[in-house]
DNA sequence: TGGGATTATATGGGCGTCAATGGGTATATG
DNA sequence: CATATACCCATTGACGCCCATATAATCCCA
C-alpha cells in the first residue's frame, strides 16, 4: 500500500517524540524514509505532512512561475519558509516543532489521520469532531458521494 | 534535503558573526560548502542569499528579459553589481555585510526564510510580518495556494 | 490447529554528538 | 600599526543514536 490511510492515536513522550504509525512510515520511499515536511493545513487547524518527495513537485511548480512576479514571493514564502523537515529516528520517531503543536493544539497525544497522498495530525478530539463533521457534510449530499463511489475511471 | 526550507531566528554577536542555520549548509554543495552570495532582494527590503552554484541560474531568468527593456539593464544592475560573496567559517558563522544590513534593517538578529532554491534574511519583525502578508494575500485565492499544494503529479 | 516462540511496534530513558553562541588570539590587509 | 577577519577552544542545550521493555502481531511446528 502506497497510501496514507487509516487513523491512528499515539502519544507524545517527555522528549516531545511520537511514532510515526508504522504503515505511514512504510508509504515513505525507502531513499528517504528517514525524513518527513509538516506544515500547517490552510483549512484546518491541524499539521499535514508528506514525504519529502512532494515538496519537491511543489519546489519545481514554484519555479515555474514568472520569478519577478510577486505571485512568486507570496507562494515561495508561504509554502518554503512555513514548512519544516523533520528526521525519524531508528525507532521511527520524530519531534513536532513547538509551533506546529501550538497551531493544532497538540499537548501529550495526536492523531494521525490519512490522507492518501498525505496525511494529518490532529489533536485527538478535535480529529475525531472534524472526521464526524465531515462526515455529516458528505451524507447531506448522499447524491455526489454515491457518484463518487461508484463512478469508473 | 537539497532546498531551503523552514525558518530561523538567529542572533548576531559582538563580532557580527551570525550562524547560517544548519539545514541551509547543508543544501550547499560540499565543495563550496563555505562560501555564499548575498544580495539586496529586488522586491522587498530583505536580504537574499545561496549558493554561489545559483548564480548562473539567476544569470539566466535576467537573460530572459527582453534584452533592449529598462527592466534587463534595472535587473542586471541591481543584482549583479550588489551581489557580494561571504565566507563561513568552521562553525558555519558568516559576516553580513553592513550595507546590507542596513538596507535590511537588521540590528543585533536575524530571521532566515527558507525559499526553495534560495533564502531570505530579515530584521525579525519585518520578516514575520511579510510572511503574514503574503499568506493574506493568498488567500484571497485559496484555491491556488491550495492546487499548489495538494495536485498531483 | 493450538500454543509457545519469534518479530514488530509503541514507548521510556541514558548518553554522546552537534548546533548555536561566546570569546581569545593569530593573521592579514591596507 | 590598527582594524577586521579567520582560526581555535569552550559552553550549553537540544537532538540523534543506542539499548531496554511491554504489548501486540505473526510465525511455525508438533
Amino acid at each position: 500500500m502506497d497510501l496514507f490511510v487509516s487513523k491512528y492515536f499515539n502519544k507524545i513522550d517527555k522528549k516531545g517524540r511520537i511514532s510515526l504509525p508504522s504503515s505511514f512510515r512504510n508509504v515513505l520511499p525507502k531513499a528517504n524514509r528517514n525524513e518527513i515536511i509538516l506544515y500547517k493545513s490552510i483549512k484546518s487547524s491541524s499539521i499535514e505532512g508528506c514525504g519529502v518527495g512532494r515538496l519537491k513537485e511543489i519546489a519545481k511548480r514554484i519555479n515555474n512561475l514568472d520569478f519577478f512576479s510577486e505571485d512568486y514571493d507570496d507562494f515561495s514564502t508561504s509554502i518554503f519558509s512555513e514548512i519544516v523537515t523533520t528526521n525519524i529516528d531508528k525507532e521511527g520517531r520524530f519531534l513536532i516543532p513547538e509551533e506546529l503543536k501550538l497551531y493544532a493544539g497538540i499537548k501529550t497525544e495526536a492523531a494521525f489521520f490519512g490522507q492518501g497522498h498525505f496525511f494529518q495530525i490532529w489533536e485527538p478530539k478535535q480529529g475525531l469532531k472534524n472526521t464526524e463533521d465531515s462526515r455529516r457534510r458528505l451524507l447531506k449530499e448522499k447524491k455526489s458521494l454515491r457518484m463518487m463511489l461508484t463512478q469508473q475511471k
